[in-house]
Parts: C-alpha cells; sequence; structure tokens
DNA sequence: ATTAATTATGAAAATGAATTGCATTTTCAT
DNA sequence: ATGAAAATGCAATTCATTTTCATAATTAAT
C-alpha cells in the first residue's frame, strides 16, 4: 500500500471520527490532491480539477484543505509571496522546503543534524522548540542551465 | 557610536543616493523605529507612534517601513500569521528567529553551523542558495514559568 | 425507499491586511 | 521667497482568505 493510499484512507477515519458526510465533490478533491502528492496553492488546485471535472467551486476546494489541514493531513506554508500553498502530509515526520526562485518548484528534505542543532540553538535561549519552519530559497539546477544558455 | 546610529546614518545616505526629502514625520516614524530595535508589525508601530505624536497617518508609517525594506535597512517577516512584520537591520549578517508562542516575542540568533549544514543539503539538491528562512517556534522560559504556577 | 437530521455546496458578500490614487502640503535647492 | 519634486492623509482598491445563507446532497434510521 503506498503512501497516497495511507493518506486517503486516515482521511475516511478522521471523516467518520468528526462525523461529516462527504460529498462526491469533496472526495474528488481530497483524492486528487492527495494522489498529486505535491504543492498547491487554492487557485492552482481549483484550476486543476476544473479542467477535469466541471461543477467544483472555489469554496469547496478551500474547504477541503482547511480540512485536510485541520485534521493534520496536509501541510500549509507561505513561501514569502503571501499565498498560501498547502501539500498532502503523508509521512509522520516534519520536513523542510527548498523553493527555486525562478521556476516556482518545491523540493522536500530532512536533515536530522539540522534540527539538532536547532534545539542547542532554542536551549541556549531558554525556549523548549515545538515547530520549526525551515526555507532554502535559491535556484535549481534545471534554471541554473537554462540562464546559461542565454 | 552605536548600532541605531549607524542605521541611522545610513538612512540618511541612501536618501540622499534617492533623492528623497525627509519630512519631520518620517523622519519621526525612521528615528522611532530604529532606535526601538525590535519588531513591528505596521499597526504595532502606528499606534506606538501615535500615543506620542499626533498627526501621522498610517499610510506614512507603512511607506516609511518599505522604503527602509527597500534600502535593506529593515527586514520583513511573516511569522505564520500573515501579517508582516518589520524590524530594522543595523548588523550586515543574516539572522534567524526565536518566536514564542505564548507572548509573542521575538529573538535573532545566528548560527553559522546550520547555515554551513543547510547549503550542504542544498547542494545536494543540485541548489544554489540565495537566501534563507528558519524560524523556531517554542515557549520562552519566562512563559514556561507562569504556567506552572497556574 | 422515504424521511428526518445533518452536512456540503455555490455564489456572493465580508473580511483584513497591503497598497495606491489623488488633491493638498511640505521640503529643499536655488 | 519660489517652484519642482516628494511626502502626506484619506479614501478607495486590491487580493487572498473566510463567512454567510439559501439550496442540494448525504447519511442513518425507519
Amino acid at each position: 500500500m503506498n503512501r497516497q493510499t495511507k493518506t486517503l484512507q486516515r482521511f475516511i477515519k478522521q471523516r467518520s471520527k468528526y462525523g461529516l458526510k462527504c460529498s462526491d465533490k469533496r472526495t474528488y478533491v481530497v483524492d486528487y490532491f492527495i494522489r498529486a502528492g505535491r504543492h498547491f496553492t487554492v487557485e492552482e488546485l481549483y484550476n486543476e480539477i476544473k479542467k477535469r471535472k466541471t461543477g467544483i467551486s472555489y469554496s469547496t476546494v478551500y474547504r477541503a484543505l482547511k480540512l485536510l489541514t485541520q485534521w493534520g493531513l496536509a501541510g500549509e506554508s507561505m513561501f514569502g509571496d503571501s499565498v498560501s500553498r498547502y501539500e498532502p502530509i503523508s509521512r509522520s515526520g516534519h520536513h523542510d522546503h527548498l523553493v527555486c526562485q525562478v521556476c516556482g518548484k518545491i523540493i522536500e528534505f530532512e536533515n536530522g543534524k539540522i534540527e539538532r542543532l536547532q534545539d542547542d540553538v532554542a536551549h541556549r535561549y531558554g525556549f523548549d522548540v515545538t515547530t520549526h519552519r525551515l526555507e532554502l530559497y535559491g535556484v535549481c539546477r534545471e534554471c541554473r542551465k537554462k540562464r546559461r544558455r542565454k
């Protein structure tokens, strides 16, 4: 069973736990989002779905993503442009982001060493860290190549 | 000469470089902001200034902070609540933030080791890093103490 | 299958912060 | 003092997010 399916199952569990009903539309949105397994703004997801299935409104997409976020099945981040981006969370662990400033590509990574150093720093200042956010902005390999050609 | 004064001087230099005029009001805002040496939302700074000096509008405060940001004399960050916060930048180096989720206190720190590890990770993915953002969210010592008392 | 109770939906309106337009005022080099 | 350029205040806009509300769909119970 792959990651996506697991997340879908968790969604169904949460759903019954919270006593929600799940319409075809919400199911479609959640399914599409989780299977895609990447980042979306509400608008991006809405537009992609609109191409394939009509009659799903912006509100429905918005609400689906919000619900998933509340239930810990989606992560919400803002990469400096005041637009929220959502991603399905299939693994238990936290991860950080590499963002290409040219093409907008987003890569996830995890690094235990960095996390340990973060805790060290925090404790030095008397903080207990509950969560963190780390984003590295730069230019990806492909965009560097394209640039050189110009 | 302390840090604040240096930043003020840089402000004056930039100002003449860009051929701007500086009204009493903008001077007051910039001066207040730089001397305070901490984070403000536009609204917070506006409200603080309003107490001391009447007749300075929100727009003026907003534009002053924007200008400083453009000139590299202020840093702009959003700590997860979709409100921009500005801070005077007096040192050359980049720094990261510790944010207390209880009282909102913001502490700055720098850590070369973490930055080096970040570069390592980025290169592993073929990225050239131009900048980054690291925020640690948690509870500060004071807030932990207060909690225990309850 | 019908019903009743609850939840989901779409479209429009409301919100909230950031930003801009414009008429007026202030600055500053001359 | 003067005039060109910049700054100001206020209102109006923008833009993503969030909520409202009347209607439709879903689910559990009969």
